[in-house]
RNA sequence: GGGCGGUUAGCUCAGCGGAAGAGUAUCGGCCUUACAAGCCGGGUGUCACUGGUUCGAAUCCAGUACCGCCCACCA
């Protein structure tokens, strides 16, 4: 025996982890060949934020992919998984902003070069704490070809696209009403906005019609933007305000003259059934204000605060003042017809959950439509794949209803808009790299647009950015298009149809073939993690307290494609037993380890051997099957029963009188077997496979680039199944009556087993040290029929019977008659059931003959069994009535 | 207003046309030299409700109820 490979006895994960982690990343076994002749795998990570930490989202987000990555590394493939992080303007913005507000400072007091020098700063010191995590965690990423969405390639595949969009007129300036936070400072598209149902007040207004001293009244849940009222409207068809088109309304407060005008966006339903027209702060209201040809007026500026236009009383108030201070006044002069409670959906920030002000302004849009009909396409084909499919439809509801996006945001950090001015001319230079002159009237007095873009527009190159375009590079070649995208739902708008789009305009083909959508993780009473709510479950928490292991086994076995998955406290510790059963497995196998290792011949090895030979090659199949389905939970499920269930409750128990044997030859199947469950499940579990897979006198490298488990045609002996399960009733069988009858384990009982077939009763005799071992049991008779004279207690298995002989005293025959009526009644229902079914002429008619046979198999298999029952019951019942 | 999920054992969830499963919890018995983070054995369900299709429905269809998401210029 050698010691020295014997584990420890309890499977300590951290030291193991760190090891591992280490050992992958410094023999590069994470970084693919280019070029090679295998075939390629390629994936890009979806970069987290540099201002993140790793969260449970992530972990399931990266666990997944991890999962395929290392499954076909080890089926052969050239495995790409590429890194980065994203640079996140907003949330950078957020955080040193805040860090300067401590000291006292606003961004505008050291202006735009000190601030990105903080940033960076930042990024360098902060940003590297999600990498770390990431590298911790053993994710398989190839950390060489790591890549950050601000790094000088990224600004040169920017500015490309910039260029290329503009001069198709895809990209184009326009004064438009976007959506304004006012506390980010900045615009947002129209998907960065959360709409939120919330309690208001629906104020009715009066406004004097001119000359006439009748009231229009209208409704409003936004008073204070009636300042910036240039009409009013009404529906065309109304005859209650007929009298009124084209006449002319004071504004009150401010006493502007305002028209009626006819619209037939006019809800006749809503309020009044007229309306104010604000063009410079509704959307609804600006396009009517375009249609009418009307002033847009602003009264609130983009912190939220009223403008001068507003009027005196009013500028500088902060919106929410004014509307207060407007409503008392329209109060005191008596124009407030009522004011009803009112629950609508407001717009808000989604990084800081601030309400949206609509806000008019000179943004930078992509037209979208072009890009999403192709994009649309490729879908439609069947070119790129949602998994679940499913969420296509999403895609598409989304793709035809979409908008122009807003690229410019009002931040420093970030990509700037390759734009300038000409301070003389006005002309607009959109260009790769600054000009140096006006190429319209040639001055030199240019000033480069303040704004940068949108960080997805940076994340939408992600796939093909990262590889190096627009270089033409080999790792583009060998790498692009990627087969599998793992995200989540919540980005499918903002990325993955960005990427798609992006990746047809700019390298003519799709960026991935697959995409996977995994659910939000819950927390564990199935609620949503939110700070707020104090429910977060840190994913460090829990690799502290079970292991990554059986973090990611957890989030693994609990992937059902299309299903949130609620992460469960104890399922995560009944994992973390799973880790040590392997461990201690294992430390059997290495226990029983000898300098020499029996070759395993195929016609020598013993019926158990043969057996789980047969099984593992079962799991291999299965195991391939779920993967390549994405079923993670199937896969994960299978491997942890067939390890728990099979290879440890039964395979190692049934092996071990082998083992005892003189010139066993088990020990070589012992060890291939593990060898190939370890493959199996390291995908799931790469650290403690790899940490045994090492003291295994098995040749290769590490187990993340070893072999994954083929099928094997050879490996199909149904024959030892067959017996192997015969021998597994029988031994359950007696476990139970013993039990049952609360007959001590260490009491030696012998047994007798009534087999009709003389095959099968040679077979089992042959085998009968396993169920002397298994069920504790002493002597084995194996007969055509029991002895007539012995009393015994008698149980059913399969198509056999064992017997137990009854010690004078030992048994209580009422717990025995219990038994016995239990199963009884079971068996009448069930046998009940299949005769009604067969009694039914329709179903003889028209089921298929399969299930009819299986059904009277089934049926005759009950009676039979039925039979046996009833006359140990009665037997019991004459033992019984003898003693009393 | 439109769309999408969910409702199965106490709990967390599989199953998605052939007759109810897993983990965990629970009950009884075991320190059997890989493992007490363990071993052996047992019990557990009108598969949300109402109809329909079918020889057969947890599974397909229609509707109802209750949860939960997403989308929408609800002034």
């Amino acid at each position: 025996m050698n010691d020295k490979k014997i584990l420890k006895k309890s499977y300590d994960p951290d030291p193991v982890e760190k090891k591992w982690a280490d050992f992958w990343i410094d023999h590069q076994l994470f970084t693919p060949e280019v070029p090679s002749s295998k075939k390629k795998f390629s994936m890009v990570l979806p970069p987290p934020n540099v201002t993140g930490s790793l969260h449970m989202g992530h972990a399931l987000c990266f666990t997944l992919p991890d999962i395929i990555a290392r499954w076909k590394r080890m089926q052969g493939y050239n495995v790409l998984w590429l890194p980065g992080t994203d640079h996140a303007s907003i949330a950078v913005h957020n955080v040193i902003e805040r860090k300067l507000d401590k000291e006292g400072i606003k961004k505008e007091d050291i202006g735009r070069e000190e601030f990105l020098k903080i940033a960076w700063n930042w990024k360098k010191k902060y940003g590297g704490k999600i990498i770390h995590q990431l590298k911790k965690l053993g994710f398989s990423l190839d950390w060489t070809r790591e890549r950050f969405t601000l790094d000088k390639g990224f600004s040169r595949a920017i500015n490309k696209v910039f260029v290329d969009l503009y001069k198709e007129k895809l990209i184009y300036r326009d004064y438009y009403l976007v959506n304004r936070c006012p506390k980010c400072s900045t615009v947002l598209s129209d998907i960065e906005i959360e709409h939120k149902e919330m309690h208001s007040k629906l104020y009715y207004i009066k406004y004097p019609v001119k000359d006439t001293g009748d009231y229009i009244v209208v409704a409003t849940t936004r008073p204070e933007t009636m300042l910036g009222d240039t009409a009013l409207a009404v529906h065309p068809k109304d005859k209650r305000f007929k009298k009124y088109h084209g006449q002319k309304a004071v504004l009150p407060l401010a006493q502007r003259e305002i028209l009626v005008i006819k619209d037939k966006s006019v809800d006749r339903e809503f309020g009044t059934g007229a309306v104010k027209v604000t063009p410079a702060h509704d959307p609804a209201d600006f396009e009517m204000g375009k249609q009418h040809g009307l002033e847009q007026i602003i009264v609130i500026d983009g912190a939220g605060r009223m403008t001068e236009a507003a009027g005196e009383e009013y500028k500088g108030l902060d919106r929410y003042e004014c509307r207060e201070l407007v409503i008392s006044h329209l109060e005191e002069q008596g124009l407030i017809e009522k004011a009803e409670d009112y629950v609508h959906s407001v717009g808000h920030c989604y990084r800081c959950k601030t309400v949206i002000e609509p806000h008019l302004s000179w943004q930078w849009f992509v037209k979208i439509e072009p890009l999403a009909k192709q994009a649309i396409k490729v879908v439609k084909k069947g070119k790129i794949r949602f998994i679940p499919a499913n969420w296509s439809k999403t895609y598409f509801e989304w793709m035809y209803n979409i908008h122009d996006w807003c690229i410019s945001r009002q931040l420093w950090w970030g990509h700037r808009i390759p734009a300038w001015y000409c301070q003389e001319c006005n002309h607009t230079i959109v260009a790769e790299q600054a000009p140096k002159k006006c190429d319209k009237c040639g001055s030199t007095k240019l000033k480069q647009d303040e704004d940068v873009l949108d960080t997805w527009f940076s994340s939408a190159l992600w796939p093909f950015g990262t590889m190096g375009w627009p270089e033409k590079t080999d790792d583009l070649n060998t790498f692009y298009p990627t087969d599998l995208m793992a995200t989540g739902f919540d980005i499918i708008f903002f990325w993955v149809a960005r990427m798609i789009m992006m990746g047809l305009k700019f390298m003519g083909d799709i960026p991935f073939k697959e995409v996977y959508i995994n659910g939000l993780v819950r927390d564990f009473k199935r609620k949503k993690m939110s700070k707020s709510e104090g429910n977060i479950i840190d994913p460090l928490d829990m690799i502290k307290k079970y292991g990554t292991d059986a973090l990611r086994f957890t989030l693994a076995a609990l992937a059902v494609p299309g299903m949130d998955i609620s992460l469960s406290e104890e399922r995560m510790a009944g994992y973390r037993a799973f880790v040590n059963k392997i461990w201690n497995a294992s430390r059997f196998v290495l226990m029983n380890i000898q300098d020499k290792i029996p070759e395993i011949d195929k016609n020598e090895i013993t019926l158990i051997d043969r057996w789980i030979m047969t099984r593992t090659n079962d799991i291999v199949r299965e195991m391939n099957d779920s993967l390549e389905k994405y079923n993670f939970y199937e896969a994960a499920d299978k491997i942890y029963h067939f390890i728990w269930h099979e290879f440890c409750d039964w395979y190692l128990e049934l092996v071990k009188p082998d083992l005892k044997e003189e010139n066993s030859s088990s020990l070589g199947v012992l060890i291939k077997t593990l060898d190939k469950i370890l493959r199996l499940l390291h995908p799931f579990m790469p650290f403690v496979t790899e940490e045994i897979w090492q003291d295994l006198p098995v040749k290769g490298e590490a187990l993340v680039v070893a072999e994954y488990p083929k099928l094997d045609k050879s490996w199909e002996d149904k024959d030892s199944k067959k017996l192997v399960n015969t021998l597994q009733d029988i031994i359950v069988e007696v476990r139970t009556i013993r039990s049952e009858n609360h007959i001590a384990p260490q009491k030696n009982i012998s047994l007798a087993i009534k087999v009709d077939d003389e095959t099968l009763r040679e077979r089992i005799l042959e085998h009968k040290k396993y169920i002397q071992f298994l069920a504790s049991v002493k002597e084995i008779e194996v007969l055509g029929q029991f002895p007539s004279k012995k009393k015994l207690i008698k149980g059913v298995a399969g198509n056999l019977e064992v017997g137990i002989p009854v010690e004078p005293g030992l048994i209580d025959f009422s717990v025995e008659k219990k038994r016995l009526e239990k199963e009884l009644r079971k068996i009448k229902e069930d046998s009940e059931k299949l005769q009604k079914r067969l009694e039914n002429k329709n179903f003889i008619q028209r089921a298929p003959e399969k299930v009819i046979n299986e059904t009277k198999q089934g049926l005759k298999e009950l009676k039979e069994k039925r039979t046996k029952l009833e006359q140990n019951l009665k037997q019991i019942n004459d033992w019984s009535s003898e003693a009393s």
